[in-house]
Formats: C-alpha cells, sequence, structure tokens
RNA sequence: GUGGCUGUAGCUCAGUUGGUUAGAGCACCAGGUUGUGGUCCUGGGGGUCGCGGGUUCAAAUCCCGUCAGCCACCCCA
C-alpha cells in the first residue's frame, strides 16, 4: 500500500479512544486533587523550549533524545546554504523532555514569585527514544516540586505527595527507594575509584539488583576500573545497607556524612505523613538524569521493570538560567507506568462513559419533539443522546446496545401526547411508560 | 544502541511437503414486512497475503533485502 496514507499513529505515540481516556482522567483528577491537597499550585508550560533551555540539561544521552524543530523557510534556507550544517543549525527550538527544566526556567524567569514555590505540573513530555513496554515517545507527567529551600522537609514534602497518590489510587506495595548523591560519591571515592570514573561506577551500580555482584564486576571490568576497587565498592555498598550503618556514618565527619545526615532527617520528617510505610533506603539507586545533588528517589513497585515515578534535589539547575542560585527538589509520577500497572491488576473502578439514555425516535415523531424531550432530561442530569436518524425503532435500540446505554427511552406520538417517554431498560428488557420529569429517579 | 520473535480482512488468527477464483470467528451493512435491541437464521461489502527483488511451469508458502510491530536488555516516567 504504498500510495495509502497510514493511519497509525507515529512509532511510540498512541491514540486514546473513550475506554482509555476515561481510566486517563480517573488517574489525573485524582493526582491533580492530592497534589492540590498538598498546597500545590498549578503551571502549564509550552510544548516548545528553546533548544538553549534544554541542551546539556540530561546529559550526553538525553541531548541524542531531544525532539528538535526543524527551522522554517528563509531561516531554513539560509542554515542549509552554509557550507558545513550541523544539527545545531537546523534548529533552536525542540519538543520539552521533562517538566523540571522548564520550571528551573520559569522560575529564573519570574522572580516575583513566592521564596518558597510549590508547584505541579501535569503534561506531556516527548522523548525520541525506542519505545517499549510502558515506554512511549509521548507520554504524560505527574510533577510536583518546591523551590526555594534547602529544607529537608520540601523533600519530605514531595515524597508524602506522591505516596499518596500511590495508596488513593490503590497501590499498597510500592517502595519509595532513597539515596544521595553526596553519600554515593563518597562511596565511590572511598572505594578508591577515579573521580573520572565514577558516573560510570554509579550506572554499572544501578544494575546490581538485577545482574548481580559478578555481572557488576564484569562490566566494570570491562569499562577498566580494577577488580580490587570494585570489590571494594561492593563491599562499602553491603556494609552500607546494615541497618545502624547511615547513623554510624552521620555521626562522623567523614565524607557522605552530611548525606547520611540529610537521609536521616528525611526519614524522620516522613515518619509522620504517607510516605513513611514506604520509604526505603537503597545505596545502589543512582539515578540517570545529571542535574540531581542531594537525596535522589524512586519508586518500585513489583511486576515492573522500570519505575513509576522517580526524582530528587536539584540545587544546581535554576541557577543554570540566572544568576540567582534557588536549591530545590521534585518528583515526577509516570501516568503511562501506573496505567499499565493498574491495567494488569484489574485496579479501576467502574467509569461510566457514554449516554445513560439513547432517545429513540418513531418516524411520526418531529426532531424538535425529540430534542425538547432530551434538553428536558438532560436537565435532571442525564447524559442522553438523541438517535439522528430517522430509523426502524429495532435499528434504534440495536445501536442503544452497541455503545452500551443502560436504558432507551422510546418517543413515539402517543408518548409525545401525554408528555411521557417509553424507558425501556435494556439490561433486564422491562420498559414501561415514564412522565419525562421522572426519568432520572428510574434511571438512576 | 544490542539480541530475539512476528507481519494474511477493521480486530484475533487458519492456510497441509510451494499447486486452481486466499478462508474462519468477531466487527460492520442489509434482510427475517406495522413501535422492541442484546440470542438465532440468511445474505453482503471488505485483502494486489507489509514493501521490493530473487528461485520456480507455479510463491501467502522457499531465499535475500527493506520497513513496521512486539518482547527482552540498556536507559528511563
Amino acid at each position: 500500500m504504498s500510495h495509502a496514507i497510514s493511519t497509525k499513529p507515529p512509532s511510540g505515540m498512541r491514540d486514546f479512544l473513550a475506554p482509555d481516556v476515561v481510566r486517563r482522567r480517573h488517574v489525573l483528577s485524582i493526582v491533580q486533587r492530592v497534589y492540590e491537597s498538598f498546597g500545590f499550585v498549578p503551571l502549564e508550560t509550552p510544548t516548545i523550549e528553546n533548544l538553549g533551555t534544554l541542551l546539556g540539561k540530561y546529559g550526553p544521552e538525553g541531548d541524542q533524545l531531544l525532539y528538535r524543530v526543524l527551522h522554517r523557510r528563509e531561516k531554513l534556507q539560509r542554515a542549509l546554504a552554509a557550507g558545513t550544517v550541523t544539527e545545531l543549525d537546523l534548529a533552536d527550538e525542540g519538543l520539552r523532555y521533562d517538566l523540571t527544566v522548564p520550571l528551573a526556567r520559569v522560575v529564573a524567569n519570574y522572580r516575583d514569585l513566592p521564596t518558597f514555590y510549590k508547584r505541579y505540573q501535569i503534561q506531556p513530555v516527548w522523548r525520541a527514544d525506542r519505545p517499549a513496554k510502558g515506554r512511549f515517545r509521548e507520554f504524560y507527567q505527574c510533577d510536583v516540586d518546591v523551590t526555594g529551600s534547602r529544607s529537608i522537609v520540601a523533600d519530605a514534602e514531595v515524597c508524602g505527595a506522591v505516596a499518596q497518590v500511590l495508596r488513593e489510587l490503590g497501590f499498597a506495595d510500592f517502595r519509595l527507594l532513597c539515596n544521595h548523591r553526596e553519600l554515593l560519591r563518597a562511596l565511590v571515592a572511598e572505594a578508591g575509584i577515579a573521580p573520572e570514573s565514577e558516573a560510570l561506577a554509579l550506572v554499572v551500580l544501578d544494575k546490581l539488583d538485577k545482574v548481580g555482584a559478578d555481572g557488576v564486576r564484569k562490566e566494570l571490568a570491562e569499562k577498566g576500573v580494577a577488580a580490587d576497587r570494585t570489590d571494594a565498592l561492593l563491599a562499602i555498598l553491603a556494609a552500607t545497607r546494615a541497618p545502624d550503618a547511615l547513623a554510624v556514618r552521620a555521626r562522623g565527619d567523614g565524607p557522605g556524612a552530611e548525606g547520611a545526615r540529610d537521609l536521616l532527617s528525611l526519614f524522620a520528617a516522613c515518619a509522620g505523613g504517607p510516605a513513611a510505610a514506604h520509604l526505603t533506603f537503597d545505596p545502589t539507586l543512582a539515578r540517570g538524569l545529571g542535574y540531581y545533588t542531594g537525596p535522589i528517589f524512586e519508586i518500585s513497585c513489583a511486576g515492573l521493570a522500570g519505575s513509576l515515578g522517580g526524582g530528587g534535589r536539584y540545587d544546581n539547575l535554576i541557577g543554570m538560567f540566572g544568576k540567582q542560585q534557588i536549591p530545590a527538589v521534585g518528583f515526577s509520577l509516570g501516568l503511562e507506568r501506573m496505567l499499565l500497572v493498574m491495567e494488569e491488576r484489574g485496579m479501576f473502578p467502574s467509569l461510566g462513559i457514554g449516554p445513560e439514555v439513547l432517545l429513540c425516535r418513531m418516524s411520526d415523531v418531529e426532531a424538535a419533539a425529540a430534542i425538547r424531550v432530551a434538553t428536558q432530561l438532560r436537565a435532571q442530569g442525564l447524559r442522553v443522546e438523541v438517535f439522528a436518524e430517522a430509523a426502524k425503532l429495532g435499528a434504534q435500540l440495536a445501536y442503544a446496545s452497541r455503545i452500551g446505554a443502560p436504558f432507551a427511552a422510546i418517543l413515539g406520538t402517543s408518548e409525545v401526547a401525554d408528555g411521557s417517554v417509553t424507558l425501556k431498560d435494556l439490561t433486564t428488557g422491562e420498559q414501561g411508560k415514564v412522565a419525562v420529569g421522572d426519568v432520572a429517579a428510574r434511571v438512576r
């Protein structure tokens, strides 16, 4: 079919039909309500950002995954006319990759925001990644962030907000993994691993629970890290998992002490909130995004390869947009990830879609009469569809069944004459004349 | 980016060691005469078998390429 236009959406992007939309809205409405209950205020930012805003914030792999917007018209012609053309010459805008960087730009741009700006943002983001199960090129993030505070209370609040969302959605078994960038850095240094191998070591460590200690040894050896260093690191990590290891480390003033103290303060601050039961210290948690500086978080859930969400503290990001360094911490939930698990586990309540009543009109009834009745029914709060065509009653009822309407209201000349409809319950087949004003009471 | 699997009707799939006009179920449309659906019966529309090339008297079937989709890994939400 070379001449036919493909009717599929682009790779990694999806259409959402009614049943999908109502499930998505169900989740989003809970996210929004819970976030607002924590005092966060909404923010929406443009789909497109200047490339200067986006580039260099996510690490080299991140830059590769940015969707870029090609120059138009003269600007494109001029760019193409230049001798050597690079990616940077062809575009100066791109689709947003996450919601954190746009927030950082906004905070740097609007200097009259409150000192402590608590915002939530629920919008799609785009990544030119290879699609896989639970991974799309267009997906929604549900972010909560607090800017302007270095206090660990802010960290505790964002953790509490996402934990409360998951609890209200019906998740019970998730873990909120925590670690600390400074602590990690100290552990790697302690193992005698050179600072330039640090990023490498962290990425591999992140996989420890998947590939095992031998896998980590092998992978780090391939990257040029000496075996005894890797063993030292693994031993230090194992020791750090011990129950009071954090407390011991926090007491001293050695490397990582401050990170350990941060984490202990965080656990203490969360104790009275919804995150308490889910917090888990995981010294191997690394997280890829380059801008994290302090505590880092990730939501893990049984049966899901990736995470439901992630976040952390990023005290240097906003400063990249202006002279003023403003600390910040945030958390992001992945809508599609939550939906995936909820679908697999059947966690949705019954969600009404479509009309509750299909108004069937006999061919000898004027359309205006049907619309008048439908208007009265809608005024009672009912969702009502008027069958558009003058068709046989059987066809109209078949259509009602097809779209899943629970009731049909039949309007013939006799019903018009006495201000009633024949209301038919399509589940039981029972029917009878009902005054138009009484229909809602019968349906509900 | 790496490895594997799969491409036949709108959807889920049959299609024998290559062999006449490529099938089923579901969905859709129409009928089974008057104002009764979801069950049942009958009929109908819809596919150049992902695309391109090769082997052969003959290809949905075998070979090569290509594109697309799915799964795992990597990474992430």
